[in-house]
RNA sequence: GGGUGGAUGACAGAGCGGUCAAUUGUACCAGACUGUAAAUCUGGCGCCUUCGGGCUACGGGGGUUCGAAUCCCUCUCCACCCA
């Protein structure tokens, strides 16, 4: 079973193919998020007209609303939300990060080696996430790339703190690993035209010693007694990268796990990011990426633009910031950036696309496709 | 013609003797946002300022009071009711 095939590399760039159950993509590749089932404004057809091929859905939030099980019954994910594509779930372990530390006790997380107790911060009502039960509702979702529920933990952390984090996080991957493989192997036939692909998730802090162990850990584990394939994961992903660390940190992380990671699967850095650092992800070896930026920025009139005057992401500052509700575009009938030639830039001005805001509930389609 | 109730900052709308340059919402201005509790959040929003404060303001005018957006008189306008 071939997962990534690389295609061509040049230094430590890949370009490459990767195989889900719900279709082939080109790597390296963002994934827009669609944590409810929704990419926000855009429906699939817009989404595909975007160049996106896959989409990031999320497990906290569909256990809560509506259910796995009405997803389920709905005929999964993909059905659901009308999106035939590839769908990554992400395990939940990100929401033990954002909605841990909140000073209402209302949506306070309890982490504990079994799992992590949350609240719906909506009415209060409990909740606890296993590595299992994170596993249970992605499967049941239907998704084609499932991850282990980690713990991302936040930045500054104390080394002491990291260290204990990423064996906890070692340990909940394997019990996903199991449960995973137990799951898959008593469905034989429902997963006979593929099953959907397991990804680990390193974490570490900012800690050179601590990266390293834990990607050994997760590399290491023994999969043949666990249940599974001797290849061990599906893919690896980077996490806890984009909780507010310094910038120069992040590249850190990346020359240290990377070298160790194999070749042949796809390497996944979360929650980013910036063009730039995106860039460097890149040219680092990373294969896929997710982030908020495009559609929660957009949605907020922030807008990257080309600052050079030319598409060239090898100059240093190649894009600049701009807020299109800005009074100073009221009457600037250019287009949003000289230099695109996508839909919105082709068709739209400036003080049009500031006109439309903020009546967001409402927005036509210029809004709709800008706001990716 | 008679009666009643109103007029507050761009708009809506609190306040009903001092702690009021005036609650709040909207609009407006600026900023933030990295595996989405986010169409959210933060700050600003009369004028001037050496940031201590100063000045002008709650329909117009006049009064009462140490003190008025708040009480009284009057004018103007608006709404409703009766003829």
């Amino acid at each position: 079973m071939i997962m990534l095939k690389l295609v061509k590399g040049q230094n430590k760039k890949r370009i490459g193919r990767l195989h889900t159950k719900s279709g082939v993509i080109n790597t390296p590749f963002f994934l827009p998020i669609a944590t409810k089932g929704a990419v926000k404004n855009l429906n699939p057809e817009e989404l595909r007209e975007v160049g996106a091929e896959i989409v990031l859905g999320n497990t906290y939030h569909l256990w809560l609303r509506p259910g796995h099980g009405l997803v389920k019954k709905a005929g999964g994910l993909h059905k659901f939300m009308n999106w035939s594509g590839p769908i990554l779930t992400d395990s939940g372990g990100y929401q033990v990060f954002s909605l841990a530390g909140r000073r209402d006790n209302r949506s306070k997380v309890i982490l504990s080696e079994k799992g992590a107790e949350f609240r719906d911060p909506s009415d209060g009502k409990k909740y606890f996430m296993t590595p299992e039960k994170s596993v249970e509702i992605q499967l049941a979702l239907g998704s084609d790339i499932i991850m282990v529920l980690d713990e991302c933990p936040p930045y500054p952390c104390s080394g002491e703190y990291a260290k204990k984090s990423l064996e906890m996080t070692t340990r909940w991957a394997e019990r996903c690993f199991r449960y995973f493989h137990r799951e898959v192997a008593k469905n034989k036939n429902k997963y006979k035209n593929g099953r959907p692909l397991l990804f680990c998730i390193v974490q570490g802090s900012i800690y050179k010693d601590l990266r390293l162990e834990s990607a050994k850990q997760l590399m290491n584990l023994d999969f043949s007694a666990l249940g599974g394939p001797a290849s061990g994961w599906d893919g690896y992903a980077i996490g806890g990268v984009a909780v507010g660390e310094p910038r120069e940190k992040m590249k850190k992380i990346l020359e240290w796990v990377l070298p160790l990671l194999p070749e042949g699967k796809p390497r996944y850095l979360m929650g980013l990011g910036r063009p730039e650092e995106i860039v460097h992800a890149v040219n680092s070896g990373i294969d896929m990426f997710d982030c908020v930026i495009p559609t929660r920025n957009a949605r907020h009139g922030s807008v990257f633009v080309w600052k050079t005057g030319k598409k060239n992401i090898k100059t240093k500052n190649f894009y600049r910031n701009i807020n299109i509700t800005n009074h100073k575009f009221k009457k600037d009938f250019s287009p949003l950036d000289r230099n695109c030639d996508c839909y919105t830039c082709r068709n739209y001005t400036r003080a049009y696309l500031r006109h439309l805001f903020p009546s967001a509930n409402r927005w036509p389609a210029a809004l709709r496709q800008f706001t990716i």
